[in-house]
DNA sequence: GAATATAATTAACAATGTTAATATTAAGTA
DNA sequence: TACTTAATATTAACATTGTTAATTATATTC
């Protein structure tokens, strides 16, 4: 008695594992399909019997990934008051986190999921994540800072596109050079930003 | 008697019009060393003569499409009044331009100038572009309404941030779907950082 | 006009994604 | 158990791209 779906749901277990592994280890200059393969233990034709293409595979990765993050990050921010205070410290460590793994930001912000066809489903995961991870601050925060919704809405709104428009200039254009200086920006930066609530 | 410095000069200037040909006609997917050559009127590997590798000639276009850039902006912005309301004005421009020219985005902001060896001076161009868009009106505002310096560089780097994250967003994501609406967003959040400056 | 330097072209190679053809393994049945 | 067929995996092959080497064409100089 055989189960093909486990079956091939464990097959396409190895090679996400092994992309993963690729991705955080030699980065995304490793990562195509005879290295992928290879790391999975099987033959790179193999992979085409289980994901479209590559770029289906990787994306694929793009729900692990996140998931480590937000656990990373709630380790880091439990003993930080909820509210308007854990939002920045939760934004604070979404950047340091794809800053410590620059392939995990690439497949995030800068792959183009574009010419990816059906993957609309993997743009919205990404465009909606760092809203989620503070979902629950931002209701606390409303609610106890009398906070009309829309404002914080726009601030929301603005805190994504800060936190990916640093994270592009740090990463692509090394600006600045070093990560503790980068940081104490991120935070001037994003002080500046929730200012914008009140 | 020849002139070998102008015959060089020249046989670059080809490629990189076909180049910038290529960039705004069938965008970034077109190219390649056998696309631009042919574009040129020269076989793909005479290219290897003027250039050390593709990248180098792509990133040389940069600057052209900078003046480009700030020549379209200026002309839009010729009858806004100098100061904070310019400074609006040619952010907006400037992430119009970059929505009309989708590779030119990707050519600035996306591209890694990382691999690029020596090429740290273009990625200097890119970083400070939108600021020396701006240079004038932020002396006039700064000037006219005394607002402290630091103040002031503060908010000039956060709308350089949030016009690069806002146009990644944008371009890679397709979200918000349309242009007009996205344009919106774009003038909201750009008050909202101005903003900061009071 | 022959010899040489310069510049451009074609040929060739390596890396990568992908598909087709082949081999291998597993399942089902007499 | 042995044979047939379906499934799965592998190797071979092809297309695209960047790059370099070998070759050809062009221009310069004596």
């Amino acid at each position: 008695m055989t189960n093909k779906p486990l079956q091939e749901e464990r097959m396409r277990g190895y090679f996400m594992q092994a992309t993963k592994e690729l991705l955080k280890g030699e980065g995304l200059k490793s990562i195509n399909v005879r290295n992928i393969a290879q790391q999975a233990g099987y033959s790179y034709a193999t992979l085409y019997n289980y994901f479209r293409d590559v770029r289906e595979l990787v994306f694929l990765c793009v729900n692990d990934f996140q998931e480590e993050c937000a656990a990373e990050i709630k380790v880091k921010v439990k003993d930080t008051p909820e509210g308007t205070e854990r939002i920045q410290a939760i934004t604070e460590a979404y950047i340091a986190y794809f800053v410590q793994y620059p392939s995990v930001f690439n497949l995030f912000f800068i792959e183009k999921l574009g010419d990816l066809g059906q993957k609309q489903p993997a743009a919205n995961l990404i465009y909606t994540f760092l809203n989620r991870l503070c979902e629950e601050d931002w209701e606390h925060a409303v609610w106890a800072q009398n906070i009309e919704r829309s404002r914080a809405d726009e601030t929301k709104t603005a805190l994504n596109y800060m936190a990916c428009g640093m994270l592009v200039y740090y990463m692509n254009r090394i600006q600045p050079a070093d990560f503790k200086e980068f940081m104490q920006i991120v935070r001037k930066q994003v002080t500046l930003v929730m200012k914008s609530l009140v």
